[in-house]
DNA sequence: ACCACATGTCATACA
DNA sequence: AATGTATGACATGTG
């Protein structure tokens, strides 16, 4: 990969590096750009309005005391030179104000309303970077608002794009990164893919100088300096890291070396053969240093490999010395043929990938065990990590040791064991099939009793999945039916309640009734019967009867 | 260091 | 009997 060289080393390198690193780790972790931008970008937005509030106040009073200066930084860039504003005092009247009337504009559309075909809203986060020094990106902005500028970047976009012949001899060395640029906008929408990031990151790329100056020159602009503040590959890895993989922009005639051009001959089906990640990955396979892992795990049942577990024949060793070691039985089933496992491994491999479709040739030059599970099972995250833009040698170790750790054991052990299988076969296979690939291979008893313990335990981590799976909807379920059965009960008590009250009114009316009634009724002699002695009884057809009370006892002792 | 959680694995029962 | 599935229990890795 090129070395490109930085004009001056400015004290927010540091902080580019230091994002750049939080930026592999969440990609490491599964975070995918998109949710790294949003959620930083959302920081950096208000970071960059406080900064830029501040920042303008103090060059509101310091333009009072510094008015000469002023003058005299206003005739720079009359003159068409572009003063590095390293402090807010090279800010001249006109800058000032076209920063105040930018400023708002930056902090939410992060572009003046020129630019808007330039900058998608996804691209703020680079633009406002609060690490970057204020004044720069105010002359940044100054820039982007001008419509000279734009329509430039604007024609090398398209040129790059194969819209327009313009340029074109320029513009090839710019074409790698572009081919960086352009896949990583997948998740923009088409229109942003096409006119907005390109140029715009472009702008800030190391060969900037090569390509605009003939157009700036027109605007009698110095853009250099601006450039020179952001490294191309910190711009490329900060924001496109892992967009090489997808790239398939047709030839490139790279400054870069191989690297990138292995990448734009990398077939777009399958994406990124072993073999690319095998020679993109920065020292990976073929760094020739043992790689210690101590983090590989150590089965109960399984075996524990030492400090190399990328081994093969001294002769043959991708990684250095060293070799397999076993545990519990499966230490006595690699007492079968240890040697011959060393020996053969990276003569195995090959084959038994084939298999599966992999290429021999690509195969043959790297431990296709792990190309294969590169394929696999992170088709789209590990061509990134293997790419020639990830450079950084920090984090190099890490991401070879999280990609190797993405090795589950019996992949490890197969490897290991040299079964000429894949995992997923191994397991998926439906029995007739399973026997058939079997019977095709003379494996020797460890290599049988591997795999079938593969196969068990494969099926049974599926199993488990399910299992677990079904657990947790039950529990969903058993919550909701739980729900449901307080609702119930919540309805059930406030039923009750209501009947009771009716019950209750009924009863009361009933009483008042009953006593009208009674007291309605009179004897032969005109006079009330008395409550005390008489009730009313009522049979089941509505007659109503009037009972002596005594004979009422004795018409129920009866 | 401790904890909670996720996941892999084993043992066992069962289909 | 062989194979697959379900599940509790345990181990291990990770944040």
């Amino acid at each position: 990969m090129m070395d490109i060289e930085m004009p001056k080393m400015h004290p927010s390198q540091q902080d580019m590096d230091l994002i750049d690193i939080l930026w592999r780790q969440d990609v490491d972790l599964g975070a995918g750009r998109e949710v790294f931008d949003f959620s930083y970008r959302q920081k950096e937005v208000e970071l960059r309005r406080q900064r830029e509030e501040e920042e303008e106040k103090q060059k509101q009073r310091l333009r009072e005391q510094e008015k000469a200066l002023l003058a005299q930084l206003q005739l720079d860039e009359e003159t068409g030179e572009f003063v590095p504003r390293s402090a807010p005092l090279t800010l001249t009247n006109t800058t000032n104000a076209a920063v105040t009337q930018s400023a708002p504009l930056c902090l939410d559309a992060s572009v003046p309303p020129s630019t808007d075909l330039m900058m998608p809203p996804d691209i703020p986060a680079f633009t406002h970077n609060p690490l970057l020094p204020g004044s720069l990106d105010q002359a940044w902005m100054e820039l982007l608002s001008l419509p000279e500028l734009q329509q430039c970047l604007n024609m090398q976009m398209q040129e790059s794009l194969g819209m327009d012949g313009f340029m074109k001899p320029s513009t090839e060395a710019q074409d790698p990164n572009y081919s960086q640029y352009l896949p990583g906008m997948d998740h923009l929408s088409s229109v942003q893919t096409e006119v907005c990031p390109p140029e715009y990151i472009n702008t800030y790329d190391g060969s900037f100088n090569t390509m605009v100056s003939p157009n700036l020159s027109q605007m009698s602009l110095n853009v250099p300096e601006v450039g020179a503040e952001f490294g191309p590959e910190e711009l490329n890895e900060l924001f496109y890291p892992e967009m090489e993989v997808k790239v398939n922009s047709g030839p490139l005639t790279s400054d870069e070396g191989s690297t990138v051009s292995q990448l734009a001959e990398i077939p777009s089906d399958p994406p990124v053969s072993p073999m690319d990640l095998h020679s993109f990955s920065p020292g990976t396979f073929s760094s020739g240093k043992p790689e210690p892992m101590s983090e590989f795990p150590d089965s109960d049942s399984g075996l524990s490999l030492d400090s190399s577990p990328h081994t093969s024949s001294p002769g043959k060793s991708l990684n250095g010395d060293g070799y397999f070691g076993f545990s519990d039985s499966d230490s006595e089933e690699m007492d079968g043929s240890p040697g011959d496992m060393e020996s053969d491994y990276a003569e195995i491999f090959p084959l038994v990938y084939l298999t599966d479709g992999a290429s021999q040739a690509s195969l043959s030059e790297k431990p296709p065990a792990e190309a294969q599970q590169m394929k696999a099972k992170n088709p789209k995250i590990e061509p990134a990590e293997a790419s020639g833009h990830s450079k950084p040698p920090f984090t190099k170790d890490k991401q070879k040791k999280r990609f190797e750790a993405r090795l589950s054991r019996d992949e490890q052990r197969a490897k290991a064991l040299q079964i000429p299988f894949t995992v997923d076969k191994i397991i998926n296979l439906p029995v007739d099939d399973f026997n058939e690939m079997m019977s095709k291979h003379q494996l020797n008893e460890a290599q049988l009793a591997l795999v079938r313990d593969i196969r068990r335990r494969g099926k049974n981590k599926v199993a488990a999945q399910n299992c677990r799976k079904r657990k947790l909807e039950n529990i969903v379920g058993l919550e909701y039916e739980l729900d449901s059965l307080k609702e119930e009960k919540e309805r059930l008590m406030k039923e009750k309640s209501q009947r009771s009250t009716s019950l209750r009114e009924m009863k009361q009316q009933l009483s008042t009734l009953y006593h009208e009634v009674f007291g309605m009724l009179r004897d032969e002699h005109g006079k009330p019967f008395s409550p005390n002695e008489y009730s009313l009884q009522h049979t089941s057809d509505g007659t109503v009867f009037l009972v002596p009370r005594l004979k009422k006892t004795l018409v129920k002792n009866n």
